[in-house]
DNA sequence: GATTGCGCGATTTTT
DNA sequence: TCGCGCAATC
């Protein structure tokens, strides 16, 4: 048992505590992952069969890396075999798991086993034609905010039959002018089950229904795992406690890993109640404490520990270590964000030189998206190799999505998000108005709308139109025939070539369109590697394209490897969550910003900001930067900021002086106001700050002629002038044409002229200059 | 059915 | 400011 060795005290107990119910809270960088692997490994050493332990997770990627680590220890342990008796534990995400589950189970819920999983997009749209067919108003009943209120319902268990009911939710609707969620959210529900669809929280919730609702099923579940471990319980929310409840009754071997300061998706319904309160829910509960970080420096944990000792919400505990006490924190105030940006750049491109850190030791993080503009842009202008984190996913993707609708399609018929996308993508002359006929036909036959198209012939549409519909609806079968004999990775490569969605990629030649042409050959890749993949024995293994399906869904772009990439990582901190960095920026310092006022309504919201801020500066090991900027553009406005609340809370002791009007962060940066070079939003800003009239910008225009391409070496971006090469991000290379105006490196609008088409806006925020032309 | 031009709104987002 | 979605066009 050498891997009892490498732990400290609370962490073997942790491990060697296998009976009854534990919680081990988890300070950051505590070594959780470690335990938690180590105790499966544990369980499995003393002969605890693998098909017993269910281990839930809330990303794929914690998943997989808890696999990967369990098998480790295995074989280093001498146990022969360890990767198949791996294979034959249940670790994965609560939504992959229950998904799997409900799979086999769906017959009991009156569901089809293939039933599709709408991702966000899906059910947003679902509830536009909804709220649409209600005759309803769009602007009222806005369909980000109706699925809000019915993700919230089921996340806490409160279907549309209770919902109906509930005094407090109906009354809470009323007040907020918006009286009749609760019909939606009856024919929600009632329209996913007709298109054999269930969403994000239809997992869980529909799990619990599964659980509730059929004793056999519980009976059947509760006996099989012996052995629970939940990861990020702090992140839990009312369903999957319920879950957990209801699985772990019979054994009561129900071990929670978490910690409480850690809790930021209360805005996802988690609670963290559910931590807190753990130890009530069973007798005997045994808690360990991990409070030993291995992964900062002291200067970074006090600072952390003291600003979320102003919480009240929260287990007791200190976070200690034994590492070094470090630099001090430098925290460091600009005068604009766009300095904020250009001084992070400045400071990753000194500190690689001076202490040979590579980019990917530097990690950028905010707390919200918009923040990363000016971070980019400066970056860029260094040659800083940088990654952003937390833009569309992959499968999110428009080419991906037509595709995937058509798979979709095939596989379920009832499907009707999937179908509503591609019944006229390509154009084949079903348009808005016979789409709308069919849709009513189906909600008064009550049958799906597949099923209008099959019978369009007994539903009077014009010639044309039921000519259209009868090729599509023949066209759709003759792919699901195909799928009898052919591979799904054939069926797909059909799927694009007969519809001519490759054909239109690969004619398009300009670099959006190669990407998303590459896009496709990655999905079609993908579906091969999957689905073709020879079997492993085991109740799991599912290699059918509606397996395929239902994985896809369920997987973000985190889970795309891409990890040793050399390059600065901008992420939100919500993103960063997990993540650790031998040097992080935390941006973005100010009162209303980080606090979020947004988000701050009550005494505890303001604690889970406080939260973000810790779990933001654990992320560092060795270096931290605090930054925060006077003035900074929030949609196109200038407002000037005070400085958080957060750091009014660290004592100065820890602090590098680099503060206010002083010079910046002893590191021998000139702060930004007395800097000569000033852009014209930044002079903007200075004479709206110091009261004088601000200037008026003039917006300067370039024309761009689209002239692909490639193998430029980046020169910094001073100015703009006729005859540059430039480069935007999404549209590729062009050359500037002509200047409009002043000329400078502010530019408000450009014309992209793309060969043979039509001229694009762009916005001067992803232009760069390529090469400069001489003469 | 495709194109254009205004008006509105704008956190965080493991699945 | 910027992107989207809709209504008004051809």
């Amino acid at each position: 048992m050498d891997y009892l060795e490498e732990l400290n005290e609370p962490q073997r107990e942790a491990v060697l505590y296998t009976e009854g119910p534990l919680m081990i809270i988890a300070g950051a960088g505590s070594g959780k992952t470690k335990v938690l692997t180590t105790r499966i490994a544990h369980l499995m050493a003393k002969g605890v069969d693998a098909f017993t332990i269910l281990a839930l997770t809330f990303t794929n990627k914690a998943a997989r890396e808890m696999k990967e680590r369990v098998e480790k220890i295995l074989s280093g342990n001498g146990s022969s075999a360890a990767g198949r008796e791996v294979r034959n534990l249940y670790i994965g995400t609560f939504h992959s798991v229950f998904a799997r589950i409900l799979r086999t189970e769906a017959s009991h819920l009156g569901f089809p086993n293939n039933f599709t999983i709408y991702d966000t997009d899906d059910s947003k749209s679902l509830i536009k034609t909804i709220v649409r067919e209600q005759n309803l108003d769009e602007k009222i009943y806005k369909s980000n905010y109706v699925l809000n209120r019915i993700s919230a319902a089921k996340n806490s268990l409160v279907g549309w039959e209770e919902y109906a009911q509930d005094f407090h939710a109906r009354n809470d609707d009323q007040h907020a002018n918006r009286p009749l969620i609760y019909k939606l959210y009856e024919v929600y529900v009632k329209r996913c089950f007709r298109n054999g669809a269930m969403d994000f929280d239809d997992l869980l919730f529909n799990m619990h229904k599964l659980l509730t609702s059929f004793p056999e099923v519980l009976h059947k579940y509760q006996h099989k795992f012996k052995y629970i471990l939940i990861d990020e319980y702090q992140d839990t929310n009312p369903a999957q406690y319920a879950i957990i409840k209801l699985l772990g009754a019979v054994y009561e071997n129900i071990c929670v890993v978490g910690d409480d300061a850690q809790s930021i998706y209360s805005f996802r319904g988690a609670t963290i109640q559910n931590i807190l309160q753990f130890e009530k829910d069973y007798d005997d509960v045994r808690v360990v404490k991990l409070e030993q970080n291995y992964r900062s420096t002291k200067s970074i944990l006090k600072v952390a520990n003291e600003v979320i000792a102003n919480n009240k919400l929260q287990i007791q505990k200190v976070l200690w270590t034994d590492n070094t006490p470090g630099e001090k924190i430098i925290l460091m105030r600009t005068m604009s964000d766009n300095d904020e940006g250009r001084f992070v750049a400045d400071i990753i491109a000194e500190q690689k030189l001076r202490n040979h850190y590579h980019e990917k030791d530097f990690a950028i993080l905010y707390r919200t998206n918009a923040q990363s503009r000016s971070f980019e842009e400066n970056l860029r202008r260094k040659n800083i190799p940088y990654r952003i984190y937390g833009g569309l996913s992959f499968y999110q993707r428009k080419e991906i999505k037509d595709i995937v609708a058509y798979l979709r399609l095939i596989v379920n018929t009832r499907d009707e998000e999937a179908l509503r996308r591609i019944i006229n993508y390509p154009v084949r002359g079903i348009g808005k108005t016979s789409l709308e006929k069919a849709s009513l036909i189906a909600n008064q036959h009550q049958i799906t709308l597949w099923q209008v198209l099959e019978q369009a012939a007994m539903f009077g549409f014009r010639a044309g139109t039921l000519n259209a519909i009868e090729n599509f609806v023949i066209m759709i079968k003759s792919f699901q025939i195909m799928l009898e004999k052919h591979t799904a990775y054939e069926v797909a490569f059909r799927v694009g070539k007969e519809t001519g969605i490759i054909k239109e990629l690969f004619n398009d030649k300009s670099t959006e369109g190669v990407a998303r042409y590459e896009n496709i050959q990655e999905l079609l890749n993908s579906i091969k590697e999957f689905t073709e993949t020879p079997d492993e024995e085991g109740e799991l293994a599912d290699k059918g394209l509606g397996s395929y399906l239902q994985q896809i869904t369920l997987l973000t772009d985190a889970d795309k490897g891409d990890e040793d990439s050399d390059v600065v990582r901008l992420m939100t901190i919500h993103a960063a969550k997990g993540l650790e960095f031998p040097c992080v920026f935390v941006v973005g310092l100010e009162e209303t910003l980080f606090p979020n006022a947004m988000s701050v309504n009550d005494r505890e919201d303001l604690e889970e900001e406080r939260r973000l801020f810790y779990v933001a500066v654990t992320r560092a090991k060795t270096k931290l930067w605090l930054t925060y900027a006077n003035t900074r553009y929030r949609f196109g406005n200038l407002v000037q900021n005070d400085p958080s609340r957060f750091l009014d809370e660290i004592p100065k002791a820890y602090l590098e002086e680099s503060f206010v009007g002083r010079s910046a962060a002893g590191a021998g940066y000139q702060p930004a106001w007395e800097r000569p070079y000033m852009s014209q939003r930044d002079t903007q800003a200075k004479a709206s700050v110091s009261g004088m009239a601000s200037a008026k910008v003039t917006p300067t225009k370039v024309i761009v002629d689209h002239t692909p391409s490639a193998g430029f070496k980046p020169d910094d971006p001073s100015t703009f002038e006729a005859g540059m090469e430039v480069e935007h991000q999404k549209f590729g290379f062009g050359k500037i044409l002509k200047l409009e105006g002043n000329s400078g490196n502010r530019i408000a609008t450009v014309f992209f002229h793309k060969a043979g088409e039509k001229k694009i806006m762009l916005n001067y925020a992803r232009l760069q200059v390529v090469k400069k032309e001489i003469g």
